[in-house]
Parts: C-alpha cells; structure tokens; sequence
DNA sequence: AAAAAATTCAACCGCTTATTT
DNA sequence: AAAATAAGCGGTTGAATTTTT
C-alpha cells in the first residue's frame, strides 16, 4: 500500500509524498504524548519513516485539531485581501489573523483565486470595503491630528482598474518588501504610504514608544498596533537599522514583546482600536 | 465519450532564523 | 563563542481531480 504511486517512496531514508492514514495515526500519537516540536524524535520514538520536517509540516497543515476545515468563508477571503494588501506574501502573518487556517492554505487560495487578475468581483468587493476603511481611518486622523501637521487633502480617489497581478515580489530581501509591497495596494501605494506615515505620526503622539499595549489595541499574538505602524514605517527609509526582518519575526513577539514594555498604560490611547477595522472584528479578531 | 487543458492543494525544496549543545 | 541542529517561512512542484473542448 505504500509505494504504489512513482512517489511515496523512500528516499535517503526518509518516507515522501502522501501520508497514509497509518502515519497520521502514528504522529498524532506522538503528539498526544509529547506534545508540539522536537519533531526529530518523531522517527526514533515511533519508527515513523518521516523526517522532522515532513511531520512537522504534516501536523502543522493538517492534522492539527485546531484547524479549520472546509472552504473559505467570503469573510475570510476579505481578511485576506485586506491583510495582503497590507502585508504582500508574509503569509504566516496573515495566517495569524486567521484561526484554523494555515500559511499553505492562504498562499494557496490567494494563489488560485488572485494571483493572476481573477474573479475581479470579489477583488473588488474587498477592495471597496478596503479603501473605506482607510477613509475611515483617514478622517479619524484628521480630527484627532490636526495640531499635529497639516493635513493633505487628498481625495480617496485613485482608481485604476487592473488588476494587482503582482509577485516577482520574490521577497529574497523581507525588509525592501514593505508591507504593501504588492497586490491590489500597488496602485494606492503612494495613498497607503502617506496614510501609513500619518498612523505613524499619530501613534507617536498619543503611544510614544510602543507603549501602546492597552488590550484594545492588543492583537491574539501579544502584540500592540505599534508594531504594524513602526514596521511600516521603516519601510521606506531603509536606511535604517531596524529592518522588519524576516517573516514572522518582524513586528509583535519579538520586536514589541510585552516583556519588554512596561504596561502599565492605562486603557486604549491609541488613535485607533478594533473598530477601526470592522472586518477583522467579525472574525472576532483585533488588529494588530 | 474521451482527450486535453486547467485547477487545486498537499508536500516538497532551499533558505533564514532561532535554539540547543 | 561557535558550531550544530531544529523550527519556520515562502516559493514551487506535480499527482489527482475537475472542467472544457
């Protein structure tokens, strides 16, 4: 039963291709048992033919109870959009806002469904409620900022209407590819940087150095919305230091760990909270 | 009805980053 | 402090399935 495909065969030792039902049962044993990683000791404790590479991978995009199965729901293909928008192809980053959905499956999904100016309805839907978001956003800014400078007035206009097509973003260096790198933000790329500055500029007013911890501005991840803002804003001065290194590290867990930062910040004085991001908050989530 | 083309998605690879020894 | 090992990430592949011709 196991060879039977060109594939599936044993290579250096190691077992490829498809896992069998027997293998899944076998490392979802092992995790019962001993629990997430050391996924080396996979193929000595339980004589599973699997590198730990392959079973981590295994456990991490499929068999995990937490995960989601079934098709994307509209409301997460929005999120989705959104985030990539935002973000380009950090993937796991997306992922996070998404629960029981894995990096592989979004990578996938805006793959088949985007990637080469597909089902321009849904972009467009998703790419509507984008841009009044940032309206959104945008006059909150200007209410609570207008000491601060003098406001552009620019118009939500642009418009364009091809599509993103996009990659070739071939992110080999993550700090050059900012988070709007690519995608449906290509075209309000100078839009979303100027907003991106002002976000910048209002946290700073009001949550002077990633002090900004308070629950309302805290993501699943532990993170605080400055980490979206500061990293966006290294974007494009790349000059310094400080880079958003690689994929998941960059932002919240690490950069703004709340080990790091005394939080003793009394409730939200950020500029903005979930609100600011309705999409999100259906799913339950926060924005980072 | 069948062959060809297109799509899907699980799993792989190489590389980077983090952790352990 | 350095080397080795493990974990994690994003891009790519290709067998299986679905759709089109």
């Amino acid at each position: 039963m196991e060879g039977q495909f060109g594939w599936g065969r044993e290579e250096g030792g190691w077992r490829k291709g498809p896992w069998t039902a027997q293998e899944d049962k076998l490392l979802v044993e092992y995790v019962r048992q001993h629990g997430e990683g050391r996924w080396n000791s996979v193929a000595k404790l339980t004589g599973l033919k699997r590198s730990g590479k392959s079973c981590r991978l295994r456990w991490v995009n499929y068999l995990r109870p937490d995960l989601k199965r079934g098709k994307i729901t509209p409301q997460e293909e929005s999120v989705i959009l959104e985030l990539h928008a935002l973000w380009g192809n950090r993937w796991s980053t997306i992922a996070r806002s998404l629960p029981g959905r894995t990096d592989n499956e979004i990578k996938n999904y805006w793959r088949t469904h985007f990637k080469k100016g597909k089902p321009s309805k849904n972009i467009e839907r998703a790419r509507a409620r984008f841009l009044k978001q940032r309206r959104e956003m945008q006059s909150q800014l200007l209410l609570q900022g207008q000491d601060h400078h003098q406001q552009k007035e620019k118009q939500p206009d642009h418009h364009h209407d091809d599509d993103d097509d996009d990659d070739k973003d071939t992110s080999r260096d993550r700090e050059a590819a900012a988070p709007a790198a690519v995608s449906l933000a290509q075209q309000n790329e100078e839009d979303l940087r100027m907003l991106q500055q002002d976000m910048d500029d209002l946290l700073f007013q009001f949550c002077p150095m990633a002090s900004c911890t308070s629950s309302s501005c805290l993501l699943p991840g532990g993170g605080s919305c400055a980490s979206v803002v500061s990293a966006s804003a290294s974007e494009e001065g790349s000059s310094g230091d400080h880079q958003l290194d690689g994929g998941a590290t960059w932002g919240w867990g690490s950069l703004w760990n709340l080990d790091d930062v005394v939080d003793d910040v009394d409730g939200g004085a950020c500029g903005w909270d979930d609100s600011s991001f309705p999409l999100l908050q259906d799913q339950g989530l926060a924005f980072y």
